[in-house]
DNA sequence: TCTTAAATGTTACTATATAACAACACCATT
DNA sequence: AATGGTGTTGTTATATAGTAACATTTAAGA
C-alpha cells in the first residue's frame, strides 16, 4: 500500500473507532511511514523538530501511543521502536518478523499460530491477551 | 526447583559450557532468584548495593548479560526485565507467559510452536533466529 | 615468576520514557 | 454569544534504562 493510501485507510479506521486522527498524529504517522522498517521515537522526535521547529518527547510518545492503540502502528519492544501495521483494518494479531541485519519488517497473519499457543497456555490456566508475536531473524536479502 | 538446586545446576551448566560462574555472577543470580517473576536491572543493582556497599550499572548489566548468554536467565524485552530460566539444561527455546497483573512468569516448551512458525516464516524467505517467545496475559490466580 | 586474557571497577555519558501541570481547542448546551 | 466540560497539545522537569571507554585487579598458563 502506498503512503497516501495508508493515510486514507488510517483516517477511515479512526472514524470507525470514533477517535480523531488530528493534524499532529497524522504528521507523526507520516514521519513513521517515511522510514523503511523500524523507527525509534527519538528519530521521529528529531524529524518532527525539523518540520516544526520545536517538540518535546511527550508530544511524540503520545502520538505514537495513540497510533498503536488505534492499530496503525505496532511497537517492537525488542528494538524500542515502532513499525507500520501492514494489515490495517483486517487482522488484529500479527506475526512480525524483524530482520536484525537491515531492520526491515515483514508482517504475517498470526491468528492460527496464536490459537495453538493460546490452547497450550490455557492448559496451564494462563489466558493469553491479544497481541502481536515478534520474532527476529534474517530476511532473504540479508541471508546471502 | 529450589534456589540451592538451581545454583548447583547453574554451576554445572557453566562448567559444561566452559565459562565461569564467578562470585559476582553467582551473587547477581541469587539476587534474581530472590524475587518472584520479572526483575529489573536497577532493582538488582539496588540489592547489590545493599549487600556490597557500592556497585555501578555496568557491573550488573555485565553479570546479567553473562547469565542470559549462559542460558540461566531470559531477558523480557517488553518489560525491560529478566526472569530465571525454568528449564536450565534441557530446552533452548521457551514460551514465556508473563502475567501483566502480578508479574509472575510461567515458562513452557516452545520448540514445537516455533517449528511451525519457522516454517511459515521460511515460506517468505525469512530465517527465524533461535529465541524465546514472550506472551503476556493473565495467570490463573489473577483472572479470578 | 612473568605474561596474558578475562573479569571487575569507575567515570561519564547516551538513550528511552513518563509525571505533572498549564494552556488551548473543540463542541454541546444554555 | 457565553459557559463548561472533555480531549489534545505544550512545557518543564525528571525518572528509568543502558553503554562507552579506560583503569585496575584477578586468575590461569608458559
Amino acid at each position: 500500500m502506498d503512503k497516501a493510501g495508508f493515510i486514507a485507510a488510517a483516517d477511515l479506521q479512526c472514524q470507525r473507532q470514533g477517535v480523531k486522527l488530528t493534524a499532529l498524529r497524522r504528521q507523526v504517522l507520516e514521519l513513521v511511514l517515511a522510514h523503511e522498517g523500524v523507527v525509534k521515537a527519538y528519530q521521529v522526535l528529531a524529524d518532527l523538530q525539523r518540520e516544526r521547529g520545536i517538540a518535546a518527547p511527550p508530544t511524540v510518545y503520545r502520538a505514537l501511543d495513540f497510533l498503536v492503540e488505534a492499530g496503525l502502528l505496532h511497537k517492537v519492544d525488542a528494538l524500542n521502536g515502532y513499525i507500520v501495521c501492514s494489515h490495517v483494518g483486517c487482522c488484529h494479531e500479527g506475526l512480525i518478523l524483524v530482520c536484525t541485519a537491515c531492520g526491515r519488517v515483514n508482517e504475517l497473519e498470526a491468528a492460527p499460530a496464536l490459537d495453538t499457543l493460546r490452547q497450550q497456555a490455557a492448559a496451564q490456566g494462563f489466558a493469553i491477551a491479544q497481541q502481536n508475536l515478534l520474532l527476529t531473524g534474517l530476511c532473504q536479502a540479508c541471508r546471502v
